[in-house]
DNA sequence: CCGCGGAGTGTTTTT
DNA sequence: CACTCCGCGG
């Protein structure tokens, strides 16, 4: 391939310096994953073996965009590696667990099994019983979670963000290591462990040795959203052979939250002195008209970017449309009827978009979807494996894995009448001085505790002593639960086909131990898996996504939801200014999705836990440099809204 | 010690 | 609204 012919100039420079460390610094829509894509070509053509490539990076999503792009010329690349840090992680883990003193089996916590086991942890330590108030569970872990993720004292974290919990730093920073032990004589290894771990293997000159064997070049994407524990990561895997390269956007950094430190960009080139920066500023994706919004966000915020992005497109394209509604149900269908007449115009459904700042205000245009029969398919938001019903079959598959898993029995057994917190912890205790779970059923199918409990022990006793198949294991524990789902939910019915569509995901497993592995990382979408393929273009559904799930990706037609104060910028990010930031670049990020049309849309009239309340314009819109950006239309019963104008101060 | 009912609260983003 | 927390009755 003629690499200069399908590149510029410094993407083609990127591509072809592969004897040391590159840094590609790149705007929005300036082939960013294009750099990755060619490199991966271009390094084969050097002879390099696809297997002995690892990509890399933060968020499910953009590892899915990167390694799919990078597979899509050559099918040999489809042996390259990579994925995100933590998936990477745990499959390098359960090779080596041995060596970090845990099991190959262990168990993957995620946000909610972890805050649960912190909450176990600190009443063993007595925080329920102590004169102090001490944080929610989920704070506690958070706190926890952001000490090891940027790598600065649980004591230091405390004062800077959770002042009003000072005086309990201690405990918490007590809590922290039992929390720490209890993981390890439970077989449990969480999110952060999972990094953690490696750059402890990686720490070990041998290992790194090892590994550099079978992986001789490194990418990273997006790695402004890269941490301290993944920045170490990265320099470990790197140091030795220097050939790595990282490519990120400063003004796309959207991570802060979970740790995330652009700085890493900034500290790349003296962790590799040799390195090579190269800056990519055309912008492939967008019209003029686009860009020029992005542009005046950017210069907007108070950190002033460098960057000017320009189209290479010669169509300035229509300026971004700012649209105002009554409430959120006019908006939607205003939206929707868009969409199906951007489709009569020739733009396929899965060409457009649906972004928002959170799940939650999406709601609306997902029913407004579903009347039209307009197929979509939802990213980011609560989970569906972390819904109640998904947790609970989860857990069951969990005891058949590791006998001995304490949460998940406790899980269990409190989905039983009778049985509370107490009486489960007793049964763990019974459980946790037996040495097989035949053993273990043994013990409790000859204690007191009622005939209730008994039907679950025969069922794991029956799938224990066959040998079911992944699938029918799962169809065996659902056939138990059933019962228990009809008690518990109103909606039973609905979440009961969840589960079973879940089963035709589970047959694709060849191990309990791997499903729950990608449950936890890279969890099925909602649905059945093939939902995409052999669908013909115009029966794709287009995306609703969080502008976090969003990034890295583009569309034709981007509709931005929920231009309001409070959504966008989130009332959580006021209090701060490099949260506002933070809430700055959302929004850039947002717009630069974009290609050819862009719509801001927002509504007045909001109900948020049942009260009626008057939303007011993002304060990030309602602005005269980015108004002048935008053609404004209000739609709907304008009757309401004569009196005030948008650049007038609403009456509160 | 469980579980119910009433009161109170708060509601992001990801691995 | 939906979820958690608290106090009381069984």
């Amino acid at each position: 391939m003629d690499f200069a012919k399908v590149l510029n100039q410094a993407q083609f420079q990127a591509v072809s310096t592969i004897d040391k460390p590159v840094l590609v610094i790149a705007g929005a829509g300036s082939g960013k994953t294009r750099v990755i894509e060619y490199k991966v070509l271009y390094l084969i053509e050097q002879g390099i073996n696809p297997e002995n490539i690892l990509l890399l990076t933060f968020t499910r999503r953009a590892a899915r965009e990167m390694l799919g792009r990078a597979c899509s010329h050559n099918p040999r690349c489809s042996q390259i590696e990579g994925g995100t840090f933590h998936s990477f992680a745990n499959k390098i883990l359960r090779k080596f667990a041995k060596n970090v003193g845990l099991a190959n089996n262990f168990i993957i916590l995620d946000q909610s099994d972890s805050s649960e086991a912190v909450g176990k942890c600190a009443i063993k330590l007595g925080f329920n019983d102590s004169k102090k108030k001490f944080p929610q569970k989920e704070t506690m872990a958070g706190i926890i979670s952001k000490s090891l993720n940027k790598g600065i004292s649980i004591q230091k974290i405390m004062q800077d963000e959770y002042e009003y919990f000072l005086e309990t730093w201690e405990e918490i920073k007590n809590l922290a290591q039992i929390y720490q032990k209890y993981k390890r004589e439970n077989n449990y290894v969480d999110y952060d462990d999972l990094l953690l771990y490696l750059r402890l293997l990686l720490q070990n000159l041998d290992f790194r040795n090892y590994l550099n064997q079978k992986y001789h070049y490194l990418m990273v994407d997006e790695f402004q959203d890269t941490n301290k524990l993944q920045g170490d990561i990265t320099y470990l895997l790197a140091k030795d052979h220097q050939k790595v390269m990282i490519v990120g956007d400063d003004a796309q950094s959207i991570y802060g939250f979970r740790g995330a430190n652009h700085d890493n960009i900034l500290s790349f080139p003296k962790q590799f002195p040799d390195c090579q920066i190269i800056k990519l500023e055309q912008n492939y994706r967008s019209t003029q008209k686009i860009l020029d919004l992005g542009n005046t966000a950017l210069s907007n915020m108070q950190k002033k970017f460098e960057k000017e992005l320009k189209s290479s497109s010669h169509d300035h394209g229509t300026k971004p449309k700012l649209l105002l509604f009554k409430n959120a149900q006019d908006e939607a269908e205003w939206i929707c009827q868009k969409i199906i007449q951007l489709k009569e115009e020739g733009v396929d459904y899965y060409k457009q978009a649906v972004l928002f700042r959170n799940a939650y205000i999406s709601i609306a245009v997902q029913a407004e979807l579903s009347k039209y029969n307009i197929p979509f398919q939802m990213f980011g938001g609560m989970k569906f494996y972390e819904t109640a019903h998904v947790k609970d079959l989860l857990s069951y598959l969990k005891i058949l894995v590791n006998f001995k898993d304490e949460l998940s029995w406790s899980r269990v057994l409190q989905l039983l009448p009778k049985i509370g917190p107490k009486s489960a912890d007793k049964i763990t205790d019974l459980i946790n001085q037996t040495a097989t779970l035949a053993e273990a059923l043994e013990i409790l199918q000859a204690s007191d505790y009622k005939f209730e409990l008994r039907k679950l022990i025969k069922v794991l006793q029956e799938i224990n002593d066959h040998d079911l198949s992944v699938g029918e294991t799962m169809q065996a524990m659902i056939a138990y639960y059933k019962n228990i789902i009809k008690t518990k939910f109103d909606d039973w019915q609905l979440r009961l086909s969840d589960l079973e569509s879940l089963v035709i995901v589970a047959e694709n497993y060849r191990s309990l131990s791997s499903l729950l592995a990608d449950f936890a990382l890279e969890p099925p979408q909602q649905g059945v898996a093939g939902f995409e393929d052999g669908k013909s273009d115009d029966q794709k559904p287009i995306t609703l996504s969080t502008i976090h799930s969003a990034k890295g990706l583009e569309w034709e037609v981007v509709f931005l939801i929920g231009m309001i104060e409070g959504v966008l910028p989130s009332k959580f990010s006021l209090k701060n200014s490099e949260q506002l930031e933070e809430e700055h670049r959302l929004f850039y990020v947002a717009i630069t999705r974009a290609k050819k049309y862009l719509f801001l849309t927002m509504h007045h009239v909001g109900r948020n836990a049942g009260i009626f309340q008057f939303n007011r314009l993002s304060r990030f819109v309602e602005n005269s440099s980015i108004l002048r950006k935008l053609e404004q239309e209000y739609i709907g019963q304008e009757n309401n809204f004569n009196d005030f104008d948008v650049m007038q101060d609403l009456p509160f």
